[in-house]
DNA sequence: TTCTAGTTTAGAATTATTATAAACTACATA
DNA sequence: TATGTAGTTTATAATAATTCTAAACTAGAA
């Protein structure tokens, strides 16, 4: 799964947004970003993915500050859910989910696979920052 | 607000959904949908306005269990958004929604205010059953 | 009227998240 | 290279939303 070590360049994307490279959220950067397919997740998930087989752990506090924090910063992006958990997604791309109502699972839609003929007018003083599409699928 | 005292009708409509009308959730169903407009709640407000100025209490676990059931029932929808707290809307069909970023209110967009022209093909042996888009918008 | 399964309820338990404050550390600058 | 400090991490406590529990209540069948 990981590509690469690819530590400097996280460093600099980290200072880029006033963020401390800290050996954590490096750790952090590495496991979410060394990969190819994009990655749908929970605080709970990642923490036991990032504590699991380390030597170095990594608080629950921390990885919720560096959730936070990369979201805000752009590299994450939550995810729209019907569930009361937070959902993260590191395909920050405008993009699309198919919803399986069996399995509770989400799954990525590339952009491109949907397009709209039609799109409302924004209200008043208001402007679209983004749109996306939950398709609910079930069996 | 309150359009008429549709008692009757609500209680066969609990009754076809092996739903006993009791007290409680008579009030529940007048207070929801004896209006004409949509309304979004999360439980927490649901729980406030059913509560006020009323001689009869409705206990927050009867809210809960309510709730739940006339969305398994299918008379509410449960809302996707990304905080953590569960949305519910009196209009269950279909439809779209605007997402403030600001104020962090949702407003429905009728279906037809949207068309799609291209739509994904469902992961095999599953089958759409419904698309919702979320706009999301800002200052 | 009586019986029973379904319902309501207060409060406890659980789960996800945020807050707190002490210890630690990256890094600017002396 | 050493030092001061603001930013960061951490364990733990606090809070918030929801679910669970079990006793009391009730709608409606018989």
């Amino acid at each position: 799964m990981i590509i690469s070590n690819n530590l400097k360049m996280y460093a600099q994307k980290l200072r880029s947004s006033n963020l401390r490279p800290t050996k954590q959220r490096l750790k952090i950067c590495q496991f979410l970003f060394d990969r190819k397919k994009t990655f749908h997740f929970t605080v709970e998930t990642l923490n036991k993915k990032i504590n699991k087989n380390r030597a170095m752990k990594v608080s629950l506090a921390t990885i919720y500050n560096t959730v936070e924090a990369f979201t805000s910063a752009g590299y994450l992006k939550e995810i729209l859910t019907s569930k009361n958990k937070s959902y993260y997604d590191t395909n920050i791309k405008s993009h699309h989910h198919f919803y399986d109502e069996g399995s509770k699972e989400l799954t990525d839609i590339n952009y491109s696979q949907i397009k709209l003929s039609k799109v409302p007018v924004p209200p008043k003083g208001k402007k679209i920052k983004n749109l996306e599409v939950v398709i609910r699928i079930q069996k």
